[in-house]
DNA sequence: GATTTACTAGACTACCTAGTCTACCATACT
DNA sequence: AGTATGGTAGACTAGGTAGTCTAGTAAATC
């Protein structure tokens, strides 16, 4: 047990022994957060998530050591911070801020239109009570993050007179809000069929915004 | 057992044998709520209820058939109609709608405020999943109404042209976001302390919003 | 093609909690 | 004060799930 095989001779860059399904750890993943997602932590059972990732219960205890740490994997996979490119654009887009605004915002929504970045929101909120490190965590690198971005936009375009004069960190989570709200929505009451489709959605809503921001004129 | 109680006689209005503690369905609901607020309901122990409402398990199966029961309870309780008051008045105020939408909003941070009614919601939100009838009955009961009352509202300021032309479903719906989310925020994240007074984010709040609905003028 | 070995499945255990049951207690009426 | 009666507590039972263990399986090398 653990000992060295015999002759790993020529494995110069290929291991020995490779894994034949590296897919696994993903796809349980995946699964777990769907049931965490529709049923929370507490009341999804283990066997649920090794059927519905197509292995058994004895399986997911060989990539995860837990069903705390299957869920800590779950969150961390889904702490995405695909909105990096934004500090450089930031720094170097010559354009006019409503733009720049609106296109941010469209980014944040098809951000938490995938399935995983939405889930996990409604996981970190549902579930904070039980994990305040997983809520912090996920507070800090991606709610903050994200109002900060806002917040630079906005900071941006009073700069440049192009939006009145308005406290930015308060406007940012203002603008932040119905983004979020509108994922939550539609991972609990989701149900309804009754919902504004999304990009009218964003339309109006930046209208509002943007006529809210914008220096008469 | 159950059988008519010797000589009710001279009971006219008090009845004969009055249970001593009127009080005690409401503190369990009161320690169920704030238990399931923070914890959800699975991993909210009975006991732990028992506990914190000062009785025993076995006293809370005097009042409630079962657990789900008990969460009946906790939410229906906390469906407040409280804004009813709001049709008469929108039929009949004849101030303008600026200040009117601000009173509106205002109404609802004070009752989302109470620790109840922002408990219900959370709980609405995070546990649709496991019990899809009460997340409907919220949805019917409190969003519906909320989101009503604000269409309404702007509907009110467009005819009267102190509103822009916006569509006023979305427009509802995008000002009640920051409402809620905030409420979320609180009872998930709340623990960090950085957050900005309600005072004042209303204030800005409700200056974000209304300038984007005003007419220009 | 045989052998080794990483990997998988599903039965098994230990624990935890919803819900029950019975002996006890405090109040209200006489 | 005594008694009847509704209310209370906490041990108990049954059921269900996280986590373990062992026998089996399919890939990789020789």
């Amino acid at each position: 047990m653990g000992l060295i095989p015999t002759m790993p001779d020529h494995s110069l860059e290929k291991p020995a022994h490779c894994r034949r399904k590296e897919a696994r750890p993903a796809e349980i993943i995946a699964a777990a957060l769907h049931l965490f997602d529709e049923k929370g932590y507490a009341a999804t059972r283990l066997d649920d998530v090794a059927l519905r990732a197509g292995v058994s219960k004895g399986t997911i205890y060989l990539y995860f050591d837990s069903k705390e740490a299957l869920f800590n994997a779950v969150v961390r996979e889904g702490l995405m911070t695909a909105l990096s490119g934004w500090e450089v654009r930031l720094a170097n887009d010559a354009g006019n801020s409503s733009n720049l605004l609106g296109e941010l915002v469209l980014d944040f929504s098809r951000m938490f239109g995938s399935d995983q970045a939405g889930a996990v929101l409604k996981l970190a909120l549902s579930e904070a009570g039980n994990f305040p490190d997983i809520a912090h965590t996920y507070h800090d690198c991606v709610i903050v993050p994200g109002i900060d971005l806002l917040r630079k936009v906005v900071m941006r375009g009073m700069a440049r007179r192009e939006f009145r004069s308005v406290n930015p960190e308060i406007a940012a989570h203002i603008i932040l809000a119905p983004l979020l709200m509108r994922v939550i929505w539609e991972h609990s009451f989701s149900c309804g069929g009754s919902v504004v489709p999304t990009e009218r959605y964003l339309a109006e809503y930046l209208d509002l915004i943007l006529e809210g921001l914008q220096s008469a004129g």
